[in-house]
DNA sequence: GGGTGTTTATTTACCC
DNA sequence: GGGTAAATAAACACCC
């Protein structure tokens, strides 16, 4: 029977995690800093593996990523995709990297090639997409054949394939309409008089599209962790407080970008080849936003300043101040024995051999030199190349492009978890680390 | 009345 | 810390 203590390691690592910034930037620090008596301790290892891991064997290789090529799913193709069907959120303040530092602690969870972080948003209600409205927009837009499209179809694509908004409130339907309007990116087409229904049609900018083919995709803005209320009122579960919830974080999601350019790889959402098609780099008018029309207008129900939502509707806004408990009982060794359980059905996988040295490297006719991390992504590289001989799907090869183009960035200083867990289809790194558990 | 579009205000997160 | 993008929220007008 396991005794776990959740207090103390607990509170220590939010004292060191507090600020609102600190969720991404903390991930190095997770990884690098968390000894395995720490994570055992914690309750948080826990509740992250518990998400992180179940029912992964299926979605390992079956779920669509942003890179892959999807043959009949105009759907996004979510790149950070996992299974919350337990219903709790994925990776509670934590990093990607932080969760799968103290999932490598336990023996034999990590080393069956799961993939932790991975959500089916088309599926999952309960997590918010990570993608900004206007790039919903754009992506509703380029899954529609038209050159133009009206609001409600952008709305019915969105709730078609992002389950959580089909159960959110619909007030994301105002800050799409919202979006359209303040966006330069999108322009209004009136509707024709003699045309039937109701509304503008709405198109992309080809001028910003232009503009995005021209320079990288510079910034973008990491939508938190958001757990469908639903959910929130189901579980009725106060933990811990996180000041974030993020499981991308904005440096993962540049490497992303960063390696889609530098290998043109295949997308289900390519938006590079889009006519106007434009992720994360929406130019708003410099007007709107901001704090420029700053103006004392109390509020407009007359109240007094009101609290905003929390981010995560788990936490409420009182409860991200401080350090909280975990209120209501949970049957934490239950939890544990089922997800342990199903982790173990993997144990039929093959076991993947040991990289060696004089591994030949090349991938695609492109050698990679080996040998010069000792623990680092070599490792990646040679295990995909030698599953590669295996039937290798295009999920790893994927795995190996961001790899290697990181390496090639010169990110193999960065700690392992940081580089795999920024690019890597995560079925494929949890796979990866295994050989440097060896 | 409901859907749509616009505007305003505020907060939050990220970058420099 | 300032600037800014994005999200959130609300009010309002217009149109069918």
């Amino acid at each position: 029977m396991l005794s776990l203590s959740c207090t103390d390691p607990l509170a220590r690592r939010l004292d060191g995690a507090g600020g609102r910034d600190n969720n991404n930037k903390n991930s190095n620090i997770c990884w690098s800093s968390i000894s395995v008596d720490d994570s055992l301790t914690s309750l948080q290892w826990l509740q992250e593996f518990l998400v992180l891991g179940v029912n992964m064997p299926q979605q390992a290789h079956q779920q669509p990523h942003l890179f892959r090529q999807e043959v009949d799913s105009d759907a996004p193709a979510s790149p950070f995709t996992g299974d919350t069907t337990i219903g709790l959120p994925l990776t509670l303040g934590k990093s990607t990297a932080a969760a799968y530092s103290r999932m490598q602690s336990l023996p034999g969870i990590v080393a069956h090639g799961h993939c932790p972080d991975e959500v089916d948003y088309k599926t999952n209600m309960h997590i918010k997409p990570p993608y900004s409205y206007a790039t919903l927009i754009c992506m509703a837009m380029q899954a529609s054949k038209e050159s133009k499209i009206t609001l409600s179809c952008i709305y019915k694509w969105i709730t078609d394939n992002f389950c959580y908004y089909r159960h959110a409130d619909p007030i994301w339907q105002n800050s799409i309409r919202n979006t359209l309007s303040l966006n330069k990116c999108f322009i209004k087409v009136p509707r024709q008089k003699d045309e039937p229904g109701k509304g503008n049609f709405w198109k992309i900018d080809p001028q910003y599209a232009e503009r995005l083919l021209s320079s990288a995709y510079k910034k973008t803005r990491m939508s938190p962790v958001q757990i469908n209320p639903t959910l929130q009122n189901r579980l009725r579960v106060n933990l811990q407080p996180q000041p974030r919830c993020s499981c991308i974080n904005s440096e993962s999601q540049r490497f992303l970008r960063e390696f889609e350019e530098a290998t043109g790889a295949d997308q289900t959402w390519d938006p590079h080849m889009a006519e106007g098609t434009m992720l994360g780099s929406w130019r708003v008018d410099s007007g709107s936003g901001g704090n420029k029309r700053k103006q004392s207008v109390g509020t407009r129900n007359g109240a007094s300043k009101v609290p905003r939502r929390s981010s995560s509707p788990l936490f409420p806004v009182d409860g991200q101040k401080e350090i909280g408990t975990l209120k209501e009982d949970i049957d934490w060794v239950d939890l544990l024995d089922s997800a342990l359980n199903r982790e173990l059905n993997l144990e039929s996988a093959e076991p993947l051999r040991p990289i060696m040295k004089e591994d030949d490297l090349t991938v695609w006719g492109t050698h990679i030199t080996p040998g010069e991390d000792p623990v680092g992504t070599d490792d990646i590289h040679g295990l995909v190349e030698n599953q590669r001989s295996n039937d290798m799907s295009d999920f790893d090869q994927e795995t190996f492009l961001a790899t290697a183009f990181l390496r090639a960035r010169g990110l193999k200083k960065r700690s392992k978890a940081t580089v795999i867990s920024s690019v890597a289809p995560l079925s494929t790194w949890a796979s990866c680390l295994t050989l440097n558990c060896q």
